[in-house]
DNA sequence: CGCTTAATGCAAATCCTTTGCGTTAAGAAT
DNA sequence: ATTCTTAACGCAAAGGATTTGCATTAAGCG
């Protein structure tokens, strides 16, 4: 189920989505992470169950909200003065912030949306944080990498690795996928 | 959790196996699928749901089991006479399957196994299939492709469209590719 | 300041899940 | 074939989780 829209920003509805989120991060240690109840949320961030069940409609979908709002601050990738040298550094900060136990549990959460046919937030956050790359590059009046190409083809299988085969993704083999996009001279 | 070991395999044991499985298959409509309950699963094939939950152990078990059982006749990837033509053959399949609700289904669920380091069944099938191909391929007297490769940079692009940014993978995007493993000529 | 209404709390009702215990039947031994 | 052993099952009660109706609170707005 996906998360309502909140039409109202400010004051209690604000504070309550603060706390809940709070909870979930205090209640998320690697060994209690499969046993949350959305009463034990409830409890930690001093709200009844049901305020939660109606905001987010299931478990899973507090754990995706909170798992996105944590992936948020990765938004800005580092400037490094160069295309190349910026997709670099962006894909090996992205492998390893995913190969984490948190960052793996972000990307299950994330993908976990059973409901509509909506797109994916945690896919577009990648997105756009490509599209900021080439943008950049662009006004450097660099030439500017293909983007799908990238998610095929670096992002994906580090992905794969992470979410399907369980192999942590070295920064070796980021660099490797990377070599494709920007062969080794 | 793991689907529990049968010792017994004949018999009484194997029939409500059978019924569960059957009742999943006929509860799975499209619209259905995301609120199928273990009471209902039991009502229809006309066990209690302490039995299920017993030997399966939760919902996502039981759905799993059963995708797992549906996908099972892939194993044998079709023999086309060249391992270009069999490897284009079963990833075209591969991907028809995984974008069905039930191979969808089955890769989330292959995902979402949280327990130990044990690796996901869905995956070592693929690398099994694959394994097949190359040894086919090398029984024939060609040179086989590279399984590594072709999880990388045909496998994980679908497996990410599929779970992550929920587009469906097309034969064509599919052939596309393949056409870097086997550039056409 | 008062009005409107979304969001929350509370509590009852419902449903899912777990668990103890007696029963059934599969597989092995006689 | 018969008996023995025990895994698997059914039943029912207990324990949680989820849903829902209704009263209350507090945002946002004129």
């Amino acid at each position: 189920m996906a998360v309502k829209e909140r039409i109202r920003v400010g004051g209690r509805s604000a504070r309550i989505q603060q706390a809940v989120h709070d909870a979930v991060r205090k209640l998320s240690t690697p060994a209690t992470r499969n046993q949350i109840t959305v009463p034990q949320i409830a409890a930690a961030a001093g709200v009844t169950p049901s305020t939660i069940y109606r905001r987010w409609g299931d478990l899973q979908s507090v754990l995706a909200d909170v798992a996105l709002a944590r992936l948020r601050p990765i938004s800005d990738p580092d400037d490094t003065g160069a295309v190349e040298t910026d997709l670099r550094a962006f894909i090996e900060q992205y492998a390893e912030e995913m190969s984490s136990p948190v960052g793996r549990a972000l990307l299950r959460d994330g993908t976990s949306e059973v409901a509509a046919g909506q797109i994916s937030v945690c896919c577009s956050y990648t997105n756009d944080h490509l599209t900021t790359l080439t943008e950049r590059a662009r006004a450097r009046g660099e030439t500017p990498f293909d983007a799908e190409e990238v998610i095929d083809h670096v992002v994906a299988p580090i992905v794969y690795r992470i979410l399907v085969s369980q192999e942590t993704p070295t920064p070796a083999y980021c660099r490797r996928l990377l070599d494709r996009i920007y062969p080794p001279t």
